[in-house]
DNA sequence: TAACCATATTCCGGTCCGATATATGCTCGG
DNA sequence: CCGAGCATATATCGGACCGGAATATGGTTA
């Protein structure tokens, strides 16, 4: 699933900025399964306008920079099925603090302790966010199952974590950094 | 979470080719959170060499190409630690399929139906291989922590996931390919 | 009034993937 | 018995992508 792709799936629901989409896949509700960097947006939108499949408009606004406004043109709606037609990637997932976790025995428990924190609470805002997502502003009958799909695993995720943490941090070496031995 | 770091995690359990390594990433018990191709992981081992992370010897076997064989020195086994008390990367989930199933309602139900399909039996493999990781060979207990972690949230991906996929076939376009209105 | 933040775009270095090339010998079907 | 295909093993290259810095601009706030 390449950037272009992410790009013109965004402009499916509606006109954006290179700004804009780059905000929807930070903080917006699929957040949690796209993303894509300016570094790669901007250029996949400007390949995407020289081949036709969204157009775009510049939109002065009094006091701020002027803003790029691109739309998807029918060509970009029928590419876009295409596309989805194809075979798709593979669901990937890639998590530091699993493979931090793994050798948790060689780490200090303070360290361990303070990690393990700060995954639950990430996985705590990510449910919370999905959880906000369908009283806000959205959605068609499709977005709502994948939110859906997005709460039911996050939420064993963190009751897992919560019940299961303590076991992880007790593994850790038992000096918190200072000599005081027992 | 860079390769060179998770060449170095792979290294700590014992010696391996670059081969090996990239065997453990794609079809071992941790290749659910962890990846990498050649690409990368020569490369990788190149330079860890370099800077006196790992060394490596060719070890030559009767009958099959040269195997050069890396392990981990106490340098290395320092340097990793010392990485694994950085500040870890933020996980992350990257799903075409879930991309794929926001537009189901623009989508002809068949092709909905078979990647359904495809996407359950990968969830189904996927479970099975945590589920036998335990028999098998491995692990210290920081290792079947991970393991019941991502059987946990696979176990409910995999049930949440049977009991709603036929909405979103239900959500599809009605039309199989062919005219036959109704 | 200076620092900082939000909006908006562009560029670059470096990392990583995916495909391909190369080499070797085994297994299995025809 | 031979050739196709596969598993082992390493290396390389183009291109995709990330992350951060650079550049503007104007509003907010301390």
């Amino acid at each position: 699933m390449n950037v272009r792709t992410l790009c013109l799936s965004i402009l499916y629901d509606g006109e954006a900025s290179g700004y804009d989409i780059r905000r929807m896949c930070t903080e917006g509700n699929f957040a949690y399964f796209v993303e894509a960097s300016y570094g790669s947006i901007y250029p996949a939108l400007a390949r995407l306008e020289d081949d036709g499949l969204v157009a775009s408009r510049t939109e002065q606004q009094p006091g701020k920079p002027a803003r790029k406004v691109y739309s998807i043109t029918e060509a970009g709606k029928t590419a876009f099925a295409a596309e989805l037609a194809e075979p798709l990637g593979e669901d990937m997932f890639r998590s530091p603090f699993l493979l931090f976790a793994r050798f948790a025995h060689i780490l200090p428990r303070d360290l361990v302790e303070q990690r393990c924190n700060e995954f639950l609470a990430r996985t705590v805002a990510d449910r919370k966010k999905l959880d906000d997502a369908p009283k806000e502003h959205c959605c068609n009958a499709a977005d709502m199952w994948v939110i859906n799909y997005g709460r039911a695993v996050l939420e064993v995720a963190e009751q897992h974590f919560r019940t299961h943490m303590h076991e992880l941090i007790t593994m850790a070496r038992a000096e918190p950094r200072k000599d005081a031995a027992e």
